[in-house]
DNA sequence: GCCAACGTTGGC
DNA sequence: GCCAACGTTGGC
């Protein structure tokens, strides 16, 4: 049998009004579409894998906090809303035989009673030091470490996801 | 609503 | 290739 590679954590950002763990617990799963950055483009496309799991981050929120958690099911593939023209993420130079941009697809693992605040994870000696708290992070995906994903989770007094 | 951070664009 | 202008993100 192959070996596995080790699981690994990131975090994704997502507006609420735009698409909230909620949404994604109703949904089930979702493709994750509409990353127009390179470096996150980089890890959807290059790093991140199925079995990878997620903190659910939301941003320009109240509150702002981590509230729950996802599994990739799907590594990275072509982000086709990059190519209807209609979609809000146009993007006339992705094209179809060379795309730009991707995007992975997660299920919806966990929704957290407690959220974990910006504020929580400013107080954690662990989680304050995570990448979402550094000023001016705007990476809307992030990796996340595996003592860092830990640490939220016991925060939010949950155990590990099956 | 403000504004710092920072990515992108375009003139040169 | 430089860099000023501009747009967006996202915390405060």
């Amino acid at each position: 049998m192959a070996k596995q590679r080790a699981r690994r954590y990131w975090l994704f950002k997502s507006e609420p009004d735009a698409y909230s763990i909620d949404d994604l617990q109703s949904d089930g799963q979702t493709f994750w579409d509409g990353v127009r950055n390179y470096q996150a483009r980089n890890m959807l496309r290059d790093e991140i894998q199925v079995g990878d799991r997620i903190l659910f981050y939301h941003s320009n929120a109240k509150p702002m906090a981590v509230v729950g958690t996802a599994e990739v099911i799907r590594s990275g593939y072509a982000d086709h809303t990059a190519f209807d023209p209609n979609d809000k993420h146009y993007d006339p130079k992705s094209d179809p035989d060379e795309p730009t941009w991707f995007m992975v697809d997660v299920k919806f693992l966990q929704k957290f009673e407690t959220p974990v605040t910006r504020d929580d994870l400013k107080g954690g000696e662990v989680t304050s030091g995570m990448m979402v708290m550094q000023r001016g992070s705007r990476l809307s995906i992030q990796p996340v470490t595996a003592v860092e994903w830990k640490a939220v989770l016991q925060r939010a007094g949950v155990n590990e996801p099956k």
